[in-house]
Formats: C-alpha cells, structure tokens, sequence
DNA sequence: CACTGCGAACTG
DNA sequence: AGTTCGCAGTGA
C-alpha cells in the first residue's frame, strides 16, 4: 500500500448543503495537530461553509483559520459547548478551498504526519492570513467601578482616559494583572472586545488611471506643467499615474489642479504586478510529432478522453521532446476547458521556459516560484484564485496552487530532490501530484530523462503508465561516454595537468581548435575543499558543522558550505604555528583558473551558485549560446538548461564525489547527473563526446550510464534495492533528533527507540513488518550548532510504518503536544525522506 | 515563606 | 508557536 490508495484516517471535512449546523472545526496555524472546534455566532449560521477563511479569537489574538467542517455536534467528547469561543467573521463571501482541495490538505496533514494548520499555510499566501491583538473598551453602561479591586480598577480608569488599548499593554501593569484577572472585566460586562488585524502590509496593487474630461475645464489658462500633462492625455484614453510620472516630475499637485477644475478625470483600478518581463516571444512551429512523441500523447489523450485519472511515467532521452507532449497535452486539455499545472524544479524555472509557454498558450499564465516578492506572489495567487488563468507553471509549492477544473499536471524532471520539502510538513510535490491528479481525475505526466527508481518501480508495477521515448527529435545519436580510469594516473607525472587526464586534456584542446566549445562538470563549488597543515595534519574545520572549511580564493576566505560561517585565510596553522599550509582537493574556482592556465586562448567562465546570483545566470547562458565563452565549468546547475548546439565536448572531471555519498541513492544520483550532463554534448550536428573520469570505472551507474542504458542500470539498482528493502521496494520514515547538546539529541533518539522497540516486540503483527535502525548519528553529526540523531524506521507496507511512527511519537508525547517533553531537542518526522545526511 | 527559573501543558 | 502555570530550588 502507499501514496496510490488513501489509507488515511477519516477525514474532519463533511459536506453537506447549507446547514445551520452550530459548529465548526477549524485548522489554525499553531503546531497542533488536530483542527479546533468553534462555535458558530447566529449571524453567521448558514453562511459558513467548508472551504471558508474564517478570523477566529485564538488565545489573546484573532487569527485566519480554514473551515474544515460545519457539524451538529462537537466531535470532541472532552468540549462542552460553554468552552467554545466563536468565530469572529467570514473573511472571504466565497469558500477559498473546494471540497478536493480540503480532502487534498487532509491527505497530506495525515500521510506527511504534520499538523493541519501548517499544512493549510503552505496553500495560501501568507498576506492572506491575518492576526490581530485583542483590544479592550470601556463599556457605555459599565457596572460601578467600586465593584472593582483596586488593580483592575485602575486598569478601567487608564481604559476611560485612553479609550481603547491592546490588552498587551493592560497586563503585567497596575500591578502585575494577569490575563485571567484582566478576563473578569469582560465577563462583568465593563469592557468590550475587539481584535484589530494588522495588515500584512500586501496588499492589492491599485493604480491611478487619468482621462481627459468631456467638458473642456473651467476656461482659465493652465500652467506649463499641466499643459504637458494634459498634452499625454490628448488623444488617449487613459494614462495611468506612473506613465504621468515618468514624464511629468512631481505631477501630484498640478493633476489636483486639474482634476478640481474638471480638466480631468481620475479613477483607481487594481493591476497586477508582472513576475516576469514579457519579452517578445516567437511564434511556435508546428512541426510533426516523432512516432514515440505521438504514441506518448496518444496514450494521455485517451484517458483524457474517458475523463479518468492516469499516471504516466513519460522516459524521454534529452532531446526527444517531452515539452512538445506536455504542449500538446495541455491544449487538449485547455479545448476541453480544463486548466493545466506544470510543476518543474526552481532551477529549470527560466523566463525562457516561461517565454515558451507564452508564445503557445498567451498570457493566461501565472508563476510561481522563489524569486516572487509577496505582492507579487499574492497578484498570482489571486488570478490563479479567479480562474483568470489556465496553465500555472511553478516549483514545488505550485502543487498547492487554487486551480479549478484541473485536467493536467505535469511534473518535469520528477526525478530531481528538489521537489522534497526539507521544511515545515516534508511533502514531495511530485507524489502529491498524483494524489491530487487522483483526486481531480486528472492526467498526471511525470517527466524526464532519467525516472526515479521509485516512478519506474510504479510503472512496472503497474500503478503508473510507462512511456518512453528513446531518440532524439532530430536523429542525432547520443553521444559518444568515454570513461578515463584515473587510477592508473599518479605514475605519469609529465602529463600537463593533475586534474584534466590526457585523454580529456587533449579533447578539449582539439574542441578549441575546431572552435567548438566544452563543458567540465565538478560537483564541488570552491577553490580548495580542505585546507591542511602539512606540519602537524591539522584540518580547518567548521565550529557549527560537521564538516572542513572550503577554501574561496577570490574571497581569500575559509567558507562553510552549510551555514554561513566564513573566516579571512590564515597565514599559519593554529595548533603548531606552521605556515606550511596545503590546499587539498579542487573545486570549480581551481578548475576555472586552472583551465586558464592550460588554455591561454580560451575564454573561460564559471557557473555555480558563487558566481551566478539572478540576472548573472542568464547573462552567463547567453554568452555561452552565442558562443562567445569557450570552456564552461561549473557545478550541476551546467547539468540542466537548454540547448548549447556548439557544444561538442563535455568532461566530468570526477564522477566518483556523488557516488561516495553515504546514502542508499547515491548511484542512482550518480547515473542522474551523468546522463544529465551527457545530455549537453552534442546538441548541434556533430555528434557529442563525453569523458567521465573515474576512481571506479567499472561501477555499474558509471558503465550504464556511459552506455545510455537506463534500464541495465534500473533493473541492477532495484535488485539492491528489493535486498534490502529500502525504496521503492519498501518505505521509510526517518525520525531525525536535533540539540544544541548532543547528550539531549542522544537521550531523545534513545528514549523513543526504546518505546518503538517495546512497541514492535508487545505487537507481533508490526514486530513482523517494521524494522528500525539506529538510533545512530546522522552522518552529518553536526549541522548548523546542532547535534543530530535519527532513526530509521522500514517497511515494505506504509500502514504498519506509520502506525509505529505515530503511536511512538505519541508515548514520547510529541503528538498531543508537538513540543516534545525533552528539552530543547526539536523532533522532524521525514516520511519518505530523500536526503539522508 | 516569598522569589526566580525552568519544564510541562494548553490553546477550542 | 506563544504563553501561562506549577513546582523545585534558593534565599532570608
């Protein structure tokens, strides 16, 4: 069992038509994982639906919270109606969320075993959820103040000089009132209750439009400021103030001049802020589709066309045209008036993916990813709300989106991490786009070149579709894998380089002399990862982190790669003194240099997350495409992006760094990346060249992937996998423990492996099923100032994991009361956890 | 016997 | 999360 069938608990959502019912069950955002029930004021019965934002009273403030369910009763056997408070208001007329959409959150708070609010949160945007402060103000017809103790009466008399105060600033003065003391001024009848919502500060964006008015002014003569206003706005019929603005310095009192004088006219209309500058995009081709690419879309039309949900596995090698079948899917979908979701890893989230889109579908698009300010976000958010878009193209948190009458999703690249939330609820777009394509019965694409074993597992057992598209578009072969063993390297030392075989020295020397261009991929951004004393081995370390400093020479500093601690490079050792001070290992900044050195001719840039922040990207992209840079080198941001078609050559300098990973998925990342980066080789006519350089050349993920065989290496990594059940052919939660005191982590992760193993040894039938390892450090033992510690718990079947997981967390109290009962050691449940450091 | 500080419990 | 409450340890 697993993500494809709904075994989750009964849900809290009930729907029914428009009842009077007197409660209602609500998610707030507070981590607590159970919904909270209020009472329902007579001026809102009937009004109130699942799906609506409510404001409700939440300890000393107001906060928005979702409808889950209207109920006759209270579910809670534990509630009498008389502690109930009541909701506020309805913030919006409409439900915000439909009933899909509830059961969808629902599905998630339960599978991801995360408290519903937080759930609730990741679905709107921020600025829509307020809180407000309690406010106190004397009542008109309060009771005789003398009825009151001194302390409160002096509260009373501060309320009756200054009218209205937040009770922040009531308590803790007139000697020391309380909240429960300063509470018997409402019960009394002395005061009366309101909240006031702060605004979030985002809101609507509204512009000023001008026009010129019918009548022709009041016949006096205007000054020369105003007649070049009234100039813009002759012939037009509206200018908008920033238009003005731009032409006009400080126009505001001359347009008031105007507009008094009935020259003009002035109105204000909301606009929407743009993510991204349009650029002018053009036309698409039409051009016909390959016979896989047809095959492919075929098979998504027909469950388009019987109106049910499908999943597919779309197995396309780089070039074969998966956008096209996405493109195509879409359309159908859009004539059937359906709306489209396409969700794609933040890094392929370029403004020339969106520009594609553009030019094939309009403007009918919203956007959404990191780079968004909140108004903006909102703005998107709201045109998705008002169905004033079809297609919404995002990164992870997109899944969320308010999208109606969603017929396709498509998740592109489903095999990248990215989609795995590392925060908060840990959900993984990707699967939960098939939950939520389930529940719209809509058709699900699940893109890239390379699946996850866990997609492929699903195909072959026959939950999802496999389709597979094995040549490029344009015939063009795949390019030519040349693995270099570089153990039998350290003897010759006449060679040019440490770095670069000869093998790959020369080819890239003979790429530069044909004047095509190369890419090196190092999976490491720096200059040097480790700095060592040659004296006396000493290793700068981060003080934070488990790991060494790496060196950044155009910053001359040590830098972590984890959190931010950085240091000015020192001239000598720190425990002896020596000055004698070796930079071991290389990383793209070395290899930048490095490749200078070698090829003095050639121009040779850098792309990694140290030298590209924002519109350096693109300009960097550009470059390349237009070939004026001739060795690219970089990290796995070269590894995705668009096609280079003067690339002949590309060389992974050492494939071994992702293999080395203690994690169960390295060889899977490993043969990802190099099939990835192989990719780029040879876009244009001639046919690419790749060399991989190895320490272990005969590893099955290098060998497979050098062959471009995908299912010689799917079918070998699933074996392992099935051995020793870990995914796909079982399933995880990881229980991960993090302290600023590591004998706090240790106890924590002890404690609760204990209760799991009393737990699996009373029950025979979880006994069978579960497994826990550890509980261990994480092989990241110290991260960011904090110890950590986790166990794993294993499964084949999820209902048993779960169980295990949910009832241990219970005993060690985490659930009732997500603050665990140890102190400062902050418990992350990870169901299907996909980084494991 | 009051005062402080920390851990536990609760929020409807 | 944010806050209140209860209890233990400390101080006079």
């Amino acid at each position: 069992m697993d993500y494809f069938t709904f075994d989750h608990d009964a849900p809290h959502t009930s729907f029914h038509i428009v009842t009077d019912s007197p409660y209602t069950q609500v998610a707030v955002d507070v981590p607590v994982y159970h919904p909270f029930t209020y009472r329902i004021p007579e001026a809102l019965r009937g009004r109130i639906e699942p799906g609506h934002l409510v404001q409700i009273p939440f300890r000393n403030r107001s906060k928005t919270g979702l409808v889950m369910s209207v109920d006759d009763e209270i579910s809670d056997d534990d509630l009498e109606d008389d502690q109930l408070k009541s909701v506020l208001d309805r913030v919006h007329d409409e439900p915000l969320v439909d009933a899909v959409g509830l059961e969808f959150l629902e599905f998630i708070a339960q599978y991801y075993l995360a408290p519903i609010g937080q759930v609730v949160r990741l679905a709107l945007p921020s600025s829509i959820q307020l809180e407000g402060l309690k406010h106190y103000r004397l009542q008109d017809d309060h009771p005789p103040l003398d009825r009151l103790e001194s302390t409160l009466r002096s509260a009373v008399e501060q309320l009756q000089s200054e009218g209205e105060l937040p009770i922040e600033s009531l308590k803790g003065h007139h000697g020391d009132l309380t909240y429960l003391q300063l509470a018997t001024l409402e019960d009394e009848g002395f005061v009366e209750v309101d909240y006031h919502e702060e605004s979030s500060g985002v809101g609507a964006k509204e512009e000023t439009y001008y026009t010129l008015a019918s009548s022709e002014g009041d016949g006096r003569r205007v000054g020369s400021k105003q007649s070049r206003i009234l100039e813009l706005l002759e012939g037009r019929e509206r200018v908008s103030l920033s238009e003005i603005r731009e032409h006009v310095d400080s126009p505001y009192s001359s347009l008031e001049g105007l507009a008094d004088r009935s020259f003009i006219e002035s109105h204000t209309e909301e606009v929407y802020r743009d993510p991204f500058e349009t650029e002018p995009v053009p036309e698409p081709e039409d051009y016909d589709l390959t016979d896989a690419q047809d095959r492919a879309l075929e098979s998504i039309l027909e469950a388009r066309r019987a109106d049910r949900y499908e999943g597919f596995v779309l197995h396309g090698v780089t070039g074969s045209g998966k956008t096209e079948v996405y493109i195509r899917t879409i359309r159908a979908a859009l004539n059937d008036g359906d709306r489209a979701l396409v969700l794609l890893p933040e890094i392929a989230l370029t403004p020339q993916f969106v520009a594609a889109f553009r030019a094939h579908f309009g403007e009918r698009i919203a956007v959404l990813h990191s780079g968004l300010t909140r108004g903006e976000r909102f703005d998107e958010w709201r045109r998705i709300e008002r169905d004033e878009v079809d297609i919404v193209i995002g990164a992870r948190s997109a899944i969320f989106a308010p999208v109606s009458d969603l017929g396709v999703i498509v998740v592109d690249e489903e095999h990248d991490t990215s989609f795995k939330q590392e925060r908060g609820p840990r959900y993984h777009a990707r699967d939960m786009a098939l939950v939520r394509g389930k529940l719209e019965s809509a058709q699900v694409i699940l893109g890239s070149a390379t699946p996850s074993l866990e997609s492929y597992h699903n195909a072959q057992s026959g939950q999802l579709t496999y389709l597979e598209m094995p040549e490029r578009v344009d015939e063009a072969p795949m390019p030519d894998v040349e693995v270099v063993d570089m153990r039998a390297r350290d003897e010759d030392d006449d060679s040019p380089s440490r770095v670069l075989s000869p093998t790959l020295h020369d080819a890239l020397g003979s790429t530069l002399e044909r004047d095509m261009q190369a890419i090196l991929f190092l999976n490491r951004r720096g200059y040097s990862p480790c700095i060592l004393c040659e004296e006396c081995g000493y290793v700068f370390e981060c003080p934070n982190c488990d790991v060494s400093l790496t060196y950044h020479r155009r910053q001359e500093a040590l830098r972590c790669h984890h959190c931010d601690h950085s240091l000015r490079m020192p001239e000598s050792c720190p425990q002896c003194g020596s000055s004698g001070l070796d930079k071991r290992g290389i990383g793209t900044e070395q290899l930048e240099t490095h490749l200078g050195n070698l090829f003095g001719e050639a121009v040779v840039e850098r792309l990694d997350r140290d030298t590209t922040t924002g519109s350096q990207l693109r300009t960097l992209i550009r470059r390349f495409r237009r070939e004026e840079i001739d060795l690219l080198a970089g990290t796995q941001m070269v590894t995705k992006g668009h096609d280079f078609p003067g690339v002949l050559t590309v060389g992974v300098v050492l494939a071994d760094l992702s293999l080395n990973f203690p994690d169960f998925r390295s060889a899977e990342r490993t043969f990802q990346l190099l099939t990835q980066v192989s990719g780029r080789a040879g876009r244009g006519e001639e046919r690419g060249r790749v060399y991989v350089q190895s320490y272990n050349p005969d590893h099955y993920s290098i060998r497979a992937a050098s062959a471009h065989d995908y299912d010689a290496f799917a079918e070998r990594e699933l074996q392992l996998r099935k051995e020793l059940a870990f995914p796909p052919h079982g399933h995880l939660i990881a229980v991960k423990f993090e302290s600023e005191r590591e004998s706090e982590a240790t106890q924590a992760a002890r404690d609760y492996a204990s209760a799991a193993r009393t737990m699996l040894r009373r029950n025979d039938d979880l006994g069978q099923q579960v497994f826990m390892l550890g509980p261990a450090m994480a092989p990241l033992a110290r991260l960011k100032g904090r110890a950590r510690w986790q166990i794993l718990l294993k499964s084949r079947e999820r209902p048993p994991l779960r169980h295990l997981a949910r009832r241990t967390l219970q005993t060690v109290g985490h659930f009732d009361n997500s603050q665990s009962c140890y102190r400062d050691v902050r418990i992350i449940v990870d169901v299907d956890p996909v980084n494991m450091l």
